[in-house]
DNA sequence: TTTATATAGTTGTTTAACTAACTATATGCC
DNA sequence: GGCATATAGTTAGTTAAACAACTATATAAA
């Protein structure tokens, strides 16, 4: 019998990320609060150009694990939001680089801080060891499955 | 410092749930290829009725952590596809109870052999105790934000 | 050089999530 | 009984995800 193998009856929650589902939601409700016109999904789009102006589309694909259409669309609705400028490549012209306009450098701090506060929240009462297991068991099922 | 401090920068998977939305489609795919025609939304539902029959719509949003109008068209498209009818309840007829078809009984065997063989590749080569603290910690954060 | 193939991005269609507003029924209080 | 309130479910509108089909550009091979 392999060493991961599972009780039947326990597979539900790994396969429908509840855990991920309600922090989102947590995170979402927040930037609602904080009078924040911003989607979850958008803001992890802004989480990838904070950390690297200038993503090609098919980078910030790879990055946020969306396909081409989501990105497409989420970098649409991001520049009706005047947070982001697509700028076509000279050196390939098949590739836009997606730049963050002033509007969007601006959330970067207050959007990470209501983040981790969401992080905090949702970790409460559970020790640093046991969180780095989960997040190295999580990463692995994301490298095997990717 | 709490014990539960985040590095920054660290935050990403946990809120995105890279993990989960690759289980998902990769037991999507795994309907697919089977030649089944069921959403893994369609699944969760399905999940829940196949351990109690006759659930209420109120009763499947707790069970799958979605809203009202999530349910009201799952279960819409539910019936579409012959899975699952609506009985109005005579005691209280604000309700409606959710019955698994003929055609639904049979998914059980085969989309649960699918799913646990998805887990296992998910899982493959992490030890069972990790699986298990991870387990705990998703749970806790569902308890402390749900 | 022209032809095939790969890569980057867009568009159309279906399913689902979230919010708000709505209808219908039940319950509790006067 | 009558009224307020709570609960169950539906409908409408916006955003997003998955898939297939498409256009445009780049690369590699003949």
């Amino acid at each position: 019998m392999p060493n991961n193998q599972f009780k039947k009856g326990e597979l539900y929650s790994f396969i429908t990320g509840k855990a991920s589902t309600a922090i989102a939601r947590r995170l979402q409700k927040k930037f609602n609060a904080a009078g924040l016109n911003l989607t979850i999904e958008q803001w992890s789009v802004l989480y990838h150009l904070w950390k690297e102006d200038g993503k090609s589309q098919q980078e910030l694909c790879n990055a946020t694990f969306r396909d081409k259409p989501s990105i497409t669309r989420l970098v649409d609705n991001l520049e009706k939001l005047q947070l982001v400028k697509r700028v076509a490549s000279e050196s390939d012209r098949r590739i836009n680089r997606i730049y963050l306009t002033r509007l969007a450098q601006k959330l970067q701090e207050q959007t990470m801080g209501l983040a981790e506060e969401t992080l905090n929240e949702a970790l409460d009462g559970v020790p640093v060891e046991r969180i780095d297991v989960c997040k190295a068991v999580l990463q692995i099922v994301y490298d095997n499955l990717k």
